[in-house]
DNA sequence: AATATATAGTCAAATTTGGTCAAAATAAAA
DNA sequence: TTTTATTTTGACCAAATTTGACTATATATT
């Protein structure tokens, strides 16, 4: 077992106990209480904690700073989504884009309204960029989109 | 909790009691209660009761000064988003218009889904082109989002 | 009027966090 | 035993907060 190994399970035990789905960490004290560099830490939550993994990261820097890990669920929809993702990348044109949003919404995936929130962001005129750059933009837009879908519930 | 937060959640406090719209304070007097410099007062109020955020700042020098706090009201979510699209162009930080969705999702004008599915599609990371032009293309992304959410009520 | 006093504003340096990246060390696999 | 992958470290970077010196403005006093 190396650290990184006991500061995983240390961070996953606090996570489990109580239900709870959120922690909030001071990178140094845990750190401190490891005796090991701060970095290490980041070294553990981009290893262990990442979205594949069902964990969201959060944080901020200065006084008061913190890391928040927390814990989110795989939607029913999680492969369907992953597999759009893949097809629309790295660039997808509006028509390709907008065909997928109206597949998602007859399959109760997104609302309507969801659909039309995303198909605003999709528009050549919005994006305003030259192609090849537009395409490219546009498909990380909705990748980045379909990304937080993958573990919201409605 | 930096001092900077407990400030804030002290002046959010007294605004939400009683209903008030407004409050009046003098800089000196909430430094010295949380002993801080009064200059601090003036960190909190930039950073957290910003126009994105929905609040105007007033104020006057010399005996008898203050600082005044208004949370400003809107007469429907047309007129908001309306005041909304106004504020964000042309052109947008990613924490403005982080601070703008926020204030949507607590008025409940938009779902926590939506606003994570919106809050996606602002990220510097998503978005990468060179400043200034990616606070451009990100005002315009939420205008038309916005502009989406004013003729769809949910 | 002129001057003193009482406020608030600005700005940049210092401080306090967390992030990145790559070299060095170690462990695992071939 | 090489080769490859993973972990550990530390130097340097970035962001948010805290602090204080200096500035600006309104009111009160002389």
């Amino acid at each position: 077992m190396s650290i990184s190994d006991i500061i995983e399970e240390y961070l996953k035990n606090i996570l489990q106990t109580n239900e709870k789905q959120m922690i909030e960490i001071k990178r140094s004290e845990i750190a401190d209480q490891f005796e090991c560099v701060p970095s290490q830490i980041n070294y553990v939550i981009n290893t262990r904690f990442t979205v594949e993994r069902g964990y969201l990261i959060e944080s901020k820097r200065g006084g008061g700073g913190y890391i928040r890990i927390t814990r989110v669920e795989h939607q029913d929809e999680f492969e369907l989504l992953d597999a759009i993702i893949k097809i629309i990348n790295p660039k997808v044109s509006q028509q390709a884009a907008m065909d997928v949003l109206v597949r998602l919404q007859e399959k109760k995936v997104i609302t309507t309204r969801e659909m039309k929130l995303m198909a605003a962001t999709l528009d050549r005129e919005v994006l305003a960029v030259m192609l090849p750059a537009r395409d490219q933009l546009r498909a990380r837009i909705l990748s980045a989109m379909l990304t937080t879908l993958k573990y919201n519930k409605e």
